[in-house]
DNA sequence: TATTAGATTGTAATCTTTATAATTAGTCTA
DNA sequence: TAGACTAATTATAAAGATTACAATCTAATA
């Protein structure tokens, strides 16, 4: 369940010294319960409500902790902003080019790749990343 | 050699109906002679002693047309600004964390995870973008 | 060479993100 | 449980990248 996912970030964030506060738990809910993918922004529109004083740098402050510790991915795509994906398991993106939705896939992870990269290249590898481009089934039947 | 690549861009371009004015052509000139990845306003500073009354946006306007010509292709890394690359043939990136380096490598093209992706998500797929993280080997030996 | 649509310029505006200083509030310990 | 310490939040300003827009200019075409 999603509270699983929430419970195991509270605790790993706790056990690296990370404080919990309202707010910080209230952004973590919001990522554990299936809101996949949002910009700061929205984030930030989404708890508003609930955090009349809340600001705009808290949002941004706490995705910084949370990238830092390895809990969220942050992604920058076509558009302006950065979008944040609560990271389970390894998984690709799948994005609309049409409407800018963004589609989980899984594949076998391409360690041959960085194999590879490391060896042509002589770098250290961390990590990869990869993404596919296309139009999703919505924008392919709204062609007119 | 450099002027095959810009030569062939510039004719694409005027088939196309693209224009060719200076400082478009000194843009494609630039993208075309070695030096990759940069961002608009590396090219910018990069001309603008050639083209004393030239305007940013004019840089950011080319660089929209030859990316939705597919000439060039855009690239937004953790770093704050897009980078733009000549489309030759095709190879992905390995990005160094520490200095944000950037160098090509190449790899046998991933079609089988663009048909995988396909079939799971039901989207008619155009591209895919992939990219490796790490550490360039100057950052390896800085380290102390 | 005259025409015309596209390109450039200069500037303002927008949008995202970060910096900063003051205030607030978790967490730890006595 | 109170007090202290330090991290987190807030509010705001600032920075930086990109886009919008109106006026001017110019490449391409006949």
């Amino acid at each position: 369940m999603a509270n699983e996912m929430l419970d195991d970030a509270v605790r790993s964030l706790r056990e690296s010294g990370v404080r919990m506060t309202p707010q910080r738990h209230a952004i973590l809910e919001y990522l554990t319960t299936g809101h996949t993918h949002p910009t700061a922004d929205e984030i930030y529109r989404a708890l508003e409500h609930r955090f009349p004083n809340m600001s705009v740098a808290t949002v941004y402050n706490n995705l910084r902790v949370f990238r830092e510790k390895g809990i969220v991915e942050e992604m920058n795509y076509g558009d302006a902003s950065s979008r944040f994906d609560f990271v389970t398991t390894r998984h690709y993106h799948m994005i609309c080019e049409g409407c800018g939705k963004i589609v989980d896939f899984n594949y076998p992870v391409l360690d041959d790749v960085e194999t590879v990269a490391a060896h042509l290249t002589g770098f250290k590898v961390d990590r990869h990343r990869l993404e596919v481009y296309g139009t999703c089934p919505d924008c392919q039947s709204n062609v007119h």
